[in-house]
DNA sequence: TAGCAATCGGATTGCCCTATCCATTTTCGG
DNA sequence: CCGAAAATGGATAGGGCAATCCGATTGCTA
């Protein structure tokens, strides 16, 4: 019997008892549910009452709340990396420009968690992150083919979509359910500012630095950023 | 002695002892930098800390959060009433409308509870609510003049200032200290779209009821909405 | 089928929040 | 200057959250 064997690292880390990959995935199921309807900063513990699990379950599937949220929101990152592609492939780029900026706008609107994702990074989530960052390459494909035809304005920034996700998702965070359909005002109006010819100059956009940055910090209102501490 | 003497309501319930008084005002002006900070879900705990104060008295001066809120606000809406007014007396209207706009929402900017308030009703907050009223009819007022002239698209509602303040709201929110003036290429996107002639239909706006409703509920991430209790 | 180890989940700890209680301190009128 | 009433603020109750521990349970394999 040789119980321990030699580390056998082939398979990574999966051989999950059955019920362990059933409890994951039912936690998963709960975790797009809660964080769909009340947003990033839904507890991990309506998530476990959500799945049917205990609170520990859910800590020992996923450490860090990161891992959960990553897991719940890399396929949706897929679909939002779907769209993109789906919108290089219109033949009129500003037509698809703009009707990619209305799914992904409403992708937002209709899950809370989703609209905050896009909002924060998580350094740790590689698989969401890279997800993230294949999107952002194919926008910035979108936007430059948008440019050449001249219908997007030409001082147009790949940071004003961050920004314009930013800008929805207190949208959408404020108007909840009260007002479903509120952000789509405001989108089509974002929208028409950024139709070439521009009507004017803008203030420069946010250094990509600070705005990682940004992503990083308070995101959304996932990390309520522990209290500056006074100096006193 | 008559102690109970007449319930003389005459000077309401103005006696304060000076040192009362003082505490009062030492409140005040914590709120207003530790809100200013810290957005309105700041504790009542660190503006204690801020006053120099125990969080007892804070607690029997505002016995509820939403009217150290207002105490600390209302001369905030003032400013805002006071912006709209100035707009108002600009020869140009459009002008004054477009400035108008950048001066409300670079006063989101510079205090985090101020762009929580704007997003948010305290109906208990008499004062507060009665002031946002008054500025809100200055702006229909704003928003009609700027509409005579040709300037300001037909289609405007004065429930897009409050939609703006959301978006706003949401990019100050996220971009925050690390990039702390993102929010000027947006405003400044969306006043362009504001500007006649307009480049296509919007869709309606919400409905005013509903609007207000969405103020009412979650607004900034103040009231932290009582987890919808699952129903199972 | 039996035993072992992986897994589960309630109870618990530690932290932060709002709100209340009461012994102590401060103000102010006589 | 003194005492009563007002005001204070630390301690404390009550609730929520993230995270940990450990006895009970379950799946797997020999």
């Amino acid at each position: 019997m040789n119980p321990g064997a030699q580390p056998s690292d082939d398979a990574a880390v999966q051989p999950l008892r059955s019920d362990a990959e059933r409890n994951r995935e039912r936690i998963i199921a709960a975790g797009r549910t809660v964080f769909r309807r009340d947003g990033l900063n839904a507890s991990m513990a309506s998530v476990a009452r959500g799945a049917g699990v205990g609170i520990a379950t859910i800590l020992r599937h996923f450490p860090a709340k990161d891992e959960l949220v990553a897991a719940v929101f890399t396929d949706r990152m897929d679909a939002y990396a779907d769209a993109v592609a789906v919108a290089l492939e219109d033949p009129d780029p500003w037509q698809g420009f703009a009707a990619f900026i209305e799914t992904a706008c409403a992708m937002q609107a209709a899950d809370h968690g989703f609209a905050d994702v896009l909002t924060t990074t998580f350094p740790s989530a590689k698989a969401l992150e890279q997800r993230r960052n294949e999107a952002c390459e194919a926008v910035v494909q979108l936007i430059d083919r948008a440019k050449a035809t001249g219908r997007l304005r030409e001082d147009f920034a790949p940071s004003d979509l961050v920004l314009l996700h930013m800008a929805n998702a207190g949208v959408v965070g404020a108007t909840g359910e009260a007002a479903p359909d509120a952000w789509r005002r405001v989108v089509a109006l974002l929208i028409q500012s950024f139709e070439a010819p521009a009507r004017g100059p803008l203030p420069a956009p946010p250094e990509h630095a600070a705005l990682y940055k940004a992503m990083h910090r308070a995101g959304p209102a996932g990390i309520p950023a522990p209290e500056p501490r006074k100096s006193t």
